[in-house]
RNA sequence: GCUCCGUUCAUCUAGUGGCCCAGGAUUCCGCCCUCUCACGGCGGCCACAGGGGUUCGAGUCCCCUACGGAGCGCCA
């Protein structure tokens, strides 16, 4: 299947000032809200823009990544609707798209930096570079790499390796210069090359380090934007300086506020209910999600449920904030009732049928779907339709909530007794039923409503009462009211 | 410790010097609709972190303080 058939389009209208965008998640892990939401922005940028969005799979740490994860996290992006033009599974001239693949590659441009002088070889241990690290803080210092191997000689060197060291490669970083970029976001920055320590581009292992396979990935992509997660900020300098000495073009980046927790600390592990994966299972629509998200460090005009188009016809950097964005549940939740409001029948049904595993017993899938069509103002998750369909397909389970039981109680089998006989003299609609009832009993308002809602399906809300009435029918609503009527003989008698 | 980023209702946010005694949305509460709950409609509660400047005028510009966050990793 080839993702993202809506944003498909002919390349031929791509030229090298179209915007392109990516997404590169190291596939350690299932994708998280703040995640999702920075695909989104990407995606929906490139989208605005007309142009491409672009997947990475960042797999250099072979500890941490897993195949499967990288398959679970495509599929996620699938199910949100963020379908990318170029990446795995998908068209494109730059691939590789794993880093993993990419060796050959990174090789290229190691050389280039050791003949040009800018990367050393460093042979600090582990524990060496903490212990620094350390005496560096005590004494006040910002820890930084010291400079151990900065100088070695050529001879050194190679007698060093010679015996079996492994070293990493550091970047020179230059003494005493400024780098400076305009943030997409949040406008122009300046650093001190005298802040940033030589940092390491290439692991003991051979492998390459964040700093340099990501910038240089986007630079060999194409990529020309780059909105990602504010942690990377401080860290902009140091990729700009690796692509500056490789002569690689930079793509602009913007940096994103972080998304936080309920309790504003940043998402995490901590707060492990809200990967997609378990939102999903959980039963949220993915235009819930992406409504949400949206408008999570971003503002719309229109504080309406949007379409994915609408939600990217409106996307703009200028509207991007820079303060961070708390994670509310309840917010959620309203877009989720959005997104129920808004989706088609069939949406709904494949909702309930995936997310449920089967249709509910005693009631197939057409009948499902017209039950969905009922009670699509009362849900928020296909669990909500199964405890509906409990209620109104089949037989009814007894009353089991203290509200349920005390309604059924205070009106009595006198009530019941009177609304049995009522429903079965003709077949009336439920408002001449009421009324004939109220009559009969005395009953009115929310005495004489609730009762019979109780009774009839079983929760004290839901859908308007005729429309219930309508959907049980003549025999369900009889047996309804029996028991009913039974059930309140049975605590009277007991009395 | 150093460097960087941020701070408007409980939450998401509008706001780019006068249109703001701060607007919208969500939550909560109330009223209306229906002899019922929900849905819907209407309304209410609720905020410029603090202090100094600049200015005729500051949520908006500058400085300081406080608080929160990030980076300084052979994680990404």
């Amino acid at each position: 299947m080839l993702p993202c058939a809506a944003l498909r389009r002919p390349w031929k209208a791509m030229n090298e000032t179209t915007v392109k965008t990516r997404f590169a998640p190291s596939p350690s892990g299932e994708i998280h809200l703040g995640n999702a939401r920075t695909a989104l922005f990407n995606y929906l940028y490139a989208s605005a823009r007309g142009g491409a969005f672009l997947l990475r799979i960042e797999d250099t740490d072979a500890e941490r990544s897993r195949p499967e994860h990288a398959q679970a996290l495509m599929q996620d992006l699938q199910w949100l609707g963020l379908g990318w033009h170029e990446g795995p599974q998908a068209d494109g001239a730059h691939g590789p798209y794993c880093q993993s693949q990419r060796g050959a590659i990174y090789a290229d441009f190691y050389q280039r930096l050791e003949d040009a002088g800018t990367v050393y070889p460093c042979f600090c241990s582990d524990t060496q570079l903490k212990l620094a690290r350390k005496a560096q803080r005590a004494a006040g210092q910002p820890p930084r790499y010291p400079g151990t191997c900065a100088h070695l000689s050529p001879a050194e060197v190679s007698s060093r390796i010679a015996a079996g060291a492994r070293p990493t490669l550091r970047f020179r970083v230059p003494r005493d210069t400024r780098v400076d970029f305009v943030d997409l976001v949040r406008g122009p920055q300046s650093f001190n090359s005298d802040d940033i320590g030589d940092f390491i581009v290439r692991r003991s292992d051979a492998t390459p380090a964040f700093f340099f396979s990501n910038a240089i990935d986007d630079a060999l992509m194409g990529v020309t934007h780059v909105l990602r997660g504010e942690d990377h900020l401080t860290n902009t300098p140091r990729q700009l300086l690796i692509l500056q000495a490789l002569d690689l073009r930079a793509p602009s980046y913007g940096h994103l506020s972080l998304l936080v927790g309920e309790d504003g600390s940043p998402l995490s592990k901590r707060h492990g209910s809200q990967s997609i994966r378990q939102l999903r299972q959980a039963g949220y629509l993915p235009a819930a999600l992406l409504n949400y998200l949206a408008r999570l460090g971003h503002s719309y005009s229109e504080e309406s449920f949007a379409t994915p188009e609408r939600l990217a016809a409106e996307f703009s950097l200028e509207r991007l904030g820079r303060a961070p964005a708390r994670y509310d549940p309840a917010q959620l939740r309203h877009w989720q009732k959005e997104a129920i409001l808004a989706a088609s029948e069939q949406t709904l049904l494949a909702w309930c049928l995936q997310t449920l595993g089967a249709a509910p017993a005693g009631c197939d899938e057409s009948r499902l779907s017209a039950l969905v069509n009922l009670v699509r103002d009362n849900i928020e998750t296909p669990q909500d339709v199964a405890a509906w369909a409990r209620r109104l397909c089949g037989d009814l389970p007894p009353p089991a909530g203290e509200p349920e039981c005390d309604a059924l109680r205070g009106a009595g089998s006198a009530f019941f007794a009177a609304a049995l006989e009522l429903a079965q003299v003709s077949e009336p609609a439920f408002g001449e039923f009421a009324k004939a009832v109220g009559a009969r009993t005395g009953a009115k308002g929310k005495a004489l409503y609730m009762p019979l809602r109780i009774a009839l399906s079983g929760a004290p809300h839901g859908p308007e009462m005729g429309r219930i009435w309508d959907w049980l029918g003549p025999r369900a609503r009889g047996e309804r009211l029996r028991a009913a009527l039974d059930y309140c003989r049975e605590v009277e008698t007991a009395c």
